[in-house]
DNA sequence: GGTTTCACTTGATAATAGTCAAGCGTCGCG
DNA sequence: CGCGACGCTTGACTATTATCAAGTGAAACC
């Protein structure tokens, strides 16, 4: 890896709270990829090899039984996964494939369970990103078995604006194919369930969002902090 | 707590590779309660201020939005609970109610931290326990997302009888009420899919099940690794 | 410029699951 | 014994979501 990387690296959240040289020991055989969209960066039942931490770009986290696939996740700048497979050398539940073209930082499992073993800031480090994780995935699952494919939609539109300026209007970031695997529906579902948010004065035309009326879209999403609560 | 309550409390698999001081401190502020059944322990979006592990009996995790209810989850003894939010002084996610009267422990959260801070043992006995956590998370939403409720029967038969002496015959160990919340289909349902399992030749009479076709469950069941693989 | 491709939409239909209502059987209790 | 409560089942109906098929429109490519 290149110093300007090991640079960047170095400030990425999770290695806040490490001891230096504990960083250093993972970085040294780790490295930095670049990864084509729509490739697939690990597959479901795989031993996990390295630990994957998102550069740059996009990843969405999947699983396919049958002939159904679902996508579980989107993971962004910043976020690493499958953390809880490498720490206890488990095989990997999901599958991770790049929505766009993404750098991603692998480091070597082994790196990880030493850190984890050796330094204890790390481990709470290590703690409190499985902490949160565990909590998203338990809002994730409240959100698919206490909702209608409507309500989820309508929630999903409210936290995405809110999280970029809350403007009431925004462009997609992905996708509505995607957007539809996210909220666990087919896509034209997706598009119909766009038709039926007319009569609560959210226009979509192409990419782009507008949202007319927060207070009656809001009265549809009821959206409540143990569900959709962001930092929480 | 009596001296012999805290004698039992220190064999708990949780306690393991903690210094004895540790455990000492969280036990000396906790204290060991009696619930009646139907009893609502935790409830949703409530502080975190005790962390619970279940001694003896069964505890429902459950969660409502509007006029819906889910189940979440049914911890055993051994089994903590909510330690996520506890650890980081978050709101429950998860309502529980005692499902058979149980014995339950109860930690103050300060304590909880204070030991999380202080040793790192159990700094790493609360990772790989938010790492298991985690992973049976992951594995409830493929559960959900891919599965039919069918399937979903299908394979909690299969798995219990497993975990209880593969003996192809066994009696429900709660109300189908309760087997109905944790498939996450109405009482109603579950009723009918016990009936359309008569054509895979599973009898169930009363609280009893005998499954006559093995082979024929598991063709319909599909069971996977990666969603019902337990000690994974 | 014309064609292809692909994302998206729309319509028709089917599978899956939830709701409401009625009925059955068992258990506990007066 | 008779009563009621309750867990469970069954039937009829509705709601939600998926699937298949056809069509539109816009960008991409030759």
């Amino acid at each position: 890896m290149r110093s300007l990387d090991l640079e960047e690296m170095r400030c990425i959240p999770f290695f806040r709270s490490v001891e230096p040289d504990q960083v250093e020991a993972m970085l040294r055989g780790a490295f930095l990829q670049r990864f084509p969209a729509h490739v697939e960066l690990i597959h479901t039942g795989e031993p996990a090899d390295f630990l994957h931490v998102v550069v740059e770009g996009t990843v969405e986290m999947f699983s396919v039984h049958r002939d159904r696939e679902t996508t579980l996740g989107v993971s962004g700048p910043g976020d690493s996964f499958i953390l809880a497979a490498v720490l206890f050398d488990r095989p990997y539940l999901q599958s991770a494939r790049a929505l766009v073209a993404s750098r991603i930082l692998m480091v070597p499992a082994d790196s990880v369970r030493h850190a984890f073993a050796a330094d204890a800031g790390f481990a709470r480090a290590v703690a409190e990103n499985l902490a949160l994780a565990y909590r998203g995935a338990i809002k994730e699952l409240k959100n698919q078995k206490l909702r209608s494919g409507l309500e989820r939609l309508a929630n999903w539109l409210l936290t995405y604006d809110a999280e970029h300026g809350s403007r009431g209007q925004f462009d997609f970031p992905f996708d509505k194919k995607v957007l539809a695997a996210r909220l666990g529906m087919a896509p034209e579902v997706l598009s119909r369930s766009f038709a039926a948010l007319g009569a609560y004065h959210v226009v979509v035309q192409g990419p782009s969002v507008v949202i007319q009326d927060m207070a009656a879209l809001r009265k549809l999403a009821q959206p409540c902090a143990t569900i959709d609560g962001t930092g929480l």
